[in-house]
RNA sequence: UCCUUAGUAGCUCAGUUGGUUAGAGCAUCUGACUGUUAAUCAGAGGGUCACUGGUUCGAGUCCAGUCUGAGGAGCCA
């Protein structure tokens, strides 16, 4: 029954008349009861169906209601009215799936991106997350073929993991234990002896230092997966469960790093505009009528695709640490204590600080290296002036920090110091180390927040809005 | 977690100084119309005013607490 489906977006790139054509789709309006605007999910351009007068029962026509699911067969023919090209004059129309009208929620007008987040399951049925979520394919796609193309190799990194070590934030931790009333050692703490892997374990914060096990035998690898952050953080750029992009390269410094990350970036942007550049005509209209209802102060300079089109012809921004101190002493909002906070050499910089950066002094992506080693974890590279790490963060406007990463330290004696600086016990990392022991070399790597691309990408605000079902403190609805 | 702010019909919102039966547009339903583009026109139905408690003769409106959303901050990708 189904293999003579023709996807809508094939349908519409169609230029002659063509009998028993057949598709099958949601009905997003029926207009003038006989025109069917029909989607499929395959593009954001709907098929105009036209159910002649009289030739259709009325109870059937009662049933083509939104959201309904139809088959449709049919002649495809120029369309006699204005908005689109050709359309399909249906000679049979099938109810595949009834919808309800009285009880589905969507309606053929403009929603809030608020509404819609509390009904995920149905938001994809609008052109707004359609567009996002056939974009965040494209870049999720773009990323493999990159490195693929690059020659890395694609490495699954553990999602349980034993090591509390990696530093980057709250866990979830992950047991069998019963949690009302759990096996206790002989000092009284929860004895994780007994637990399922016979030691505390948690989620993933990060593949990064497994990724470095595959870096220093493959030579580059990246991860692509899951990543889960305990923190109660309630903003529009944080979620508990999100994904993260890791590369990992041995025989690279952090000038190689550098190079690497920027020419992802612009790769997978370019790949979405090169194949979804109808998905983000759509969302680039989409924000300018947003932009149209604020004072002419807020908006943006550019549009998403003058945006897009700019980060990818033009090279980032690339200062140390110190300097974009400078900058920022010397900028004029400092001077006229426009900052909350105080700026000097050793602060980790407020999203203050960083957004005069990127939107204010230099108006494009900025990658900024060589940050003082309080600041950074352990495993940074040390540089010679005893005072910074070869890290490298990249800030992109409107996002923040998109990247970060460094050359990792490769000499066992400083990479041990610094452990004990931070009191991380070596015996929880006596297999990264060996890293270090056994044929030892320069490398370096980044992460990048998927869901932080996507949302520069596609220039929705929200990162709720770019993930299909975000988890945040106190939701997990879906 | 902190600051600010909001929660009234399916959606977006109005609701005066505390005062009779709670309002609009859209959506839905019924009818008309029939080449429409969020169709149009006429009519109808639709409410635990987030929740709990309090003040008052009387609370959508005032007070306290709770929950949830949004904007900003911190943490970070």
């Amino acid at each position: 029954m189904f293999n003579k489906r023709i996807k809508i977006k094939d349908v519409i790139g169609l230029d002659q008349e063509l009998n028993d054509i057949t598709v099958m789709g949601w009905v997003r309006t029926f207009r003038n009861n006989q025109f069917i605007a029909l989607n499929d999910g395959s593009t954001n351009t709907n098929l105009q169906v036209v159910a002649e007068l009289g030739l259709f029962e009325d109870t059937l026509l009662k049933r083509i209601t939104t959201s309904a699911a139809i088959k449709v067969t049919g002649k495809l023919v120029k369309s006699l009215g204005k908005g689109q090209n050709i359309e399909l004059k249906a000679v049979s129309i099938d109810i595949l799936g009834d919808s309800d009208p009285e009880q589905y929620p969507l309606q053929p007008k403009k929603h809030s991106l608020e509404f819609l987040r509390e009904i995920a399951h149905l938001r994809f049925r609008t052109n707004t997350f359609g567009s996002v979520f056939r974009i965040r394919h494209s870049l999720a796609f773009a990323v493999h073929k990159f490195f693929h193309e690059r020659g890395f190799l694609y490495l699954h990194t553990p999602i349980i993991t034993a090591s509390d070590a990696e530093g980057a934030g709250e866990m979830f931790r992950v047991s069998t234990l019963p949690l009302d009333n759990p096996p206790k050692d002989a000092n009284g703490n929860i004895d994780f002896k007994e637990d399922f892997f016979g030691k505390a374990t948690n989620l993933t914060v990060s593949g990064q230092l497994e990724g470095e096990l595959g870096a220093t035998a493959f030579g580059e690898i990246y991860t692509f997966g899951p990543t889960f952050r305990a923190e109660n953080s309630n903003t529009a750029r944080h979620l508990a469960e999100f994904w993260m992009i890791e590369p990992e390269m041995a025989f690279h410094d952090l000038e190689d790093n550098m190079n690497l990350a920027e020419d992802f970036i612009k790769y997978i942007i370019r790949f979405a505009i090169e194949h979804n550049l109808e998905d983000l005509t759509f969302l680039d209209q989409r924000l300018s009528d947003e932009e149209k209802l604020l004072p002419t102060d807020k908006r943006s300079e550019m549009s998403l695709l003058e945006k897009l089109n700019f980060v990818v012809d033009n090279d980032f921004e690339r200062i140390t640490y110190t300097e974009a101190i400078d900058i920022l002493l010397n900028s004029s909002a400092y001077k006229k204590k426009k900052f909350q906070y105080d700026v000097k050499w050793g602060i980790d910089m407020q999203s203050e600080h960083e957004r005069y950066l990127v939107e204010k002094h230099f108006k494009k992506p900025v990658i900024v290296t060589n940050y003082p080693k309080e600041i950074k974890a352990f495993y940074m590279r040390q540089n010679d002036d005893g005072k910074t790490v070869a890290a490298m963060d990249i800030l992109a406007p409107g996002i923040g920090e998109i990247v970060g990463g460094s050359q990792r330290e490769e000499r066992l004696p400083l990479l041990t110091q610094r452990m004990a600086e931070m009191n991380i016990p070596e015996e929880e990392l006596w297999w990264y180390l060996d890293t270090r022991k056994y044929g030892t070399v320069p490398h370096a790597g980044f992460g990048l927040g998927f869901e932080r691309m996507v949302l520069f990408v596609t220039g929705m605000t929200n990162i709720r809005d770019v993930i299909a079902f975000p988890r945040t403190p106190k939701s997990a609805e879906f």
